[in-house]
DNA sequence: TTGAAAGCGGTACCAT
DNA sequence: ATGGTACCGCTTTCAA
């Protein structure tokens, strides 16, 4: 219906030009109607949108981050979008970011046979107003990358989910090794006496580490004798959680078989703790009856409906808003600080324990 | 170390200009040997690549972007990115567009409180090489946006996971209809014949009740009585996982009441197999001896370690490196028509049916 | 309140 | 094999 009528080629896409030829003004001035609508007058600013719309004006982002050095676009890396671990983060991210006008650059290392320093350049030839690190994964060439990124903070840096003990820039998300204390120390409360714990401790897999390190510090204050940990090699990060399902079964035989009188399980990862409770049923083992299981995470099917796990909770929505604010705050000047925020957690108690 | 010692204003990046100056070229040879290294002789190219490396260049894109008229950027658009449902095609669609030289912006609509036009707005103005569409979900708004856009196959458009009957473009996926179909026929087969449904089939939710038509029609077809279906409203799309379970959960209940007889329960998804599982254990229902439970998705925890799920599996990360080909092959002039690839899906028999 | 000119950092095209 | 020049589509800056 509404068709602009010149501009035959088909292909091209219309430019600020054009508008500004429809409305008969200058392209600044169709610029200043879409940034600073205020600074126009209303008359002209109507003729302006109307041309806009007509045309079906979209403009180009790309064009404006050159001549702006905005790019408007904030990337994201993290090592794995499977086992629905980051997802919600990212989805908080995404949602956030583009209330505010930004774009989510998404990048994920896990099949990426490219090394993550071709991740990394590639990401920031996009010049990113922001980049967001699932943190501890820097190989020593992306380091040298990120480095040069961040001199002068030329581009702000949030680490999300572990808080890491020297943040490259800013930080959001809790710290697994509070979290492996509390639940262990929870555990320990509710009178549970030989706690295990399953878990992947791979040499890649420093967050599960910090939760195997909290629930050891526990064990030994409280005087639970030494720990009675099975850690699978992994593949650090966060292999494919069906993969963990499976850990969890192996595990739990291996538990039961080297410490048979255990009394709970601790489980890394709610999928660890998934496979714990089915070689238990299998076995003919009553949960929370004879073990007491806890996972890690609170993923969708650990609900009162599904596997009624007691397990800790992240909050990673919110990880992925705040981490968008920080950012934002940044860009706009204020919070020139390096800050790191602690979101903490949160015990669920259903019937595994 | 290796430091370009000029352009001591901190912030800024370097140019190709200043990789130019530094190896004694100018840029066009620079960018020759970034873009066609072929053409340069061997010991410029050297002097070049070693100004590269020692100021630390990464290329602007988005300049590269405006002169070459190729963003190399693909925008995927998904409803969600909880449940793990697209995470593999997301994944697989990154990873094959990044070791294309192609880039993944990804936008959820999931919390929008923006209409998905703007989103769909927003992701144009970069320019997309590429935009992937989880299909079924274009507002009239946003349907005239795509269609500016795709006019003259400007932008070539993908949509993926279900087939479209009337596609915008090319599409690659699988049908839920037949999925449904098949799924049924094989609980048929196993000898059950009072065979319940219990899904979302919402207004929005127009894969759900594809899968529920197949459904519908093998009953018909193979004489197995009215369909039993418990749908609820749902709230379209694929709301959280979590959600589905309780759904499940419910949806087991209420179709126990109204069909005490029926034998086996075809689930929408696998979480509200999930759900429909813990129901049954709640009653003292052997699951598959009393009441099989078949599901569909093949999600992580429905393994034999896990759920030992009867399911139906998709293809994710396949779709996600499908897609990725299809616009490639597209952009580098192959494959001027529309395609539809049917991907097809795979039925698991585990311990549940 | 509006416009003209000069880039932003690359690439296409045509010379040399 | 290499370089010069003219843009790509927008914003910045300054002038009117």
């Amino acid at each position: 219906m509404a068709d602009g009528g010149n501009n035959g080629d088909g292909a091209g896409w219309v430019t600020m030009g054009e508008v500004a030829v429809r409305a008969g003004v200058s392209p600044m001035t169709v610029s200043r109607v879409l940034k600073e609508p205020d600074r126009v007058r209303p008359a002209t600013r109507e003729r302006v949108e109307r041309a806009i719309a007509e045309l079906g004006y979209v403009p180009d982002a790309a064009a404006g981050a050159l001549a702006s050095r905005q790019s408007r676009l904030v990337a994201a890396l993290v090592s794995t979008l499977a086992g629905s671990i980051f997802a919600s983060t990212i989805a908080g991210l995404g949602a956030a970011l583009r209330e505010a006008g930004h774009e989510l650059l998404l990048g994920t290392t896990e099949y990426s046979s490219a090394s993550e320093e071709a991740l990394l350049r590639a990401v920031l030839g996009r010049r990113p107003d922001g980049l967001v690190l699932s943190a501890g994964q820097h190989t020593p060439a992306a380091r040298r990358l990120l480095e040069r990124a961040t001199r002068g903070l030329a581009v702000p840096v949030v680490e999300i989910w572990q808080l890491p003990e020297r943040p490259v820039d800013m930080a959001v998300g809790f710290s697994n090794f509070a979290a492996g204390r509390a639940m262990t120390a929870f555990l320990a409360d509710l009178g549970y006496r030989r706690i295990a714990f399953i878990g992947v401790l791979g040499p890649d897999d420093f967050r599960g580490k910090r939760r195997h390190a909290g629930y050891v510090e526990v064990l030994a204050e409280q005087g639970l004798g030494p720990p009675r940990t099975f850690g699978s090699g992994g593949f650090g990060g966060s292999a494919g959680a069906g993969a963990s399902v499976e850990e969890g079964a192996a595990g739990l035989a291996a538990v039961l078989e080297r410490w048979p009188d255990c009394d709970a399980v601790f489980c890394g990862s709610d999928p660890i703790a998934f496979g714990a409770i089915t070689e238990a049923a299998r076995r003919g083992i009553a949960v929370p009856g004879d073990l007491a299981v806890a996972g890690f995470g609170d993923f969708d099917y650990a609900g009162d409906a599904g596997l009624a796990l007691t397990t800790v909770r992240i909050p990673g929505e919110r990880i992925g808003r705040e981490t968008a604010r920080l950012l934002l705050e940044r860009k706009a000047g204020r919070l020139p600080e390096p800050v790191v925020v602690d979101l903490g957690f949160e015990l669920v108690r259903r019937r595994t324990a």
